[in-house]
DNA sequence: TAAACCATGTTAGATTATCTTACAATTCAG
DNA sequence: CTGAATTGTAAGATAATCTAACATGGTTTA
């Protein structure tokens, strides 16, 4: 809240500047996509549209295919951490509503 | 410090993205940087780049604009600006020369 | 080992984005 | 009134992006 956007998960980079950013080929950052290891947003006219975070994650695909592991694989890792991740966020929600119940009426905010 | 990589300064963004996001016609866009009042890079080819904080700044010259307040104007306000935060900026690296006087060899970093 | 799959390059043709320059129109300041 | 300020629009050129297809060399798998 307060900063409905967030620098590093907006998507507003197109695909040429992902590529010079992460040096990685346009057919490789679409070819990631077709794998499903990253989603991109479309513009008005159909164009890819990348956040910060999206770089961040081809720079980790690519190191991860230096060493040789395959879309599959590092897809297979994205989907566990997601799930570990998940979890904790659950397990933070809970927490944020029990400890709105023992605060009081703070609106739902632990700090004003 | 740990992210080398500011993701609100670097300049990435195209002019038909930051059109969406402020709301500005291009044209508009390109006038103000006719003005000075942003300053945008260019990619290898010649397009102009910009970062979340001049879209900001667009943000800031819009709403200043539908005041009625002229280019002309909204430039000297920056320069006023430039100039407080710059003086604060220079007492902030003497304070910080001074600390690292005193703290003895940490580097000349006050945090590690 | 042959067939299938993976990862990437390249090409082609189409469409969209961006650039610069110029002219037009309106509004506003002196 | 006159000239500057602001913005729109048009034209023509070049660059960026898209999809689909085919090529290729390496790796699995049946």
């Amino acid at each position: 809240m307060e900063n409905e956007w967030s620098y590093k998960e907006r998507k507003v980079i197109s695909i040429g500047a992902v590529s010079e950013l992460t040096g990685l080929s346009e057919r490789q950052i679409r070819y990631y996509e077709e794998r499903k290891l990253i989603f991109p947003s479309r513009s008005d006219r159909g164009n890819r549209k990348y956040s910060f975070s999206d770089v961040e994650r081809l720079i980790d695909i690519a190191n991860k295919r230096e060493e040789g592991v395959r879309t599959d694989e590092i897809r297979m890792e994205y989907k566990k951490e997601k799930v570990k991740e998940d979890r904790e966020t659950r397990k933070k929600m809970i927490q944020g509503q029990l400890n709105a119940r023992f605060m009081g009426q703070n609106n739902g905010k632990r700090f004003s």
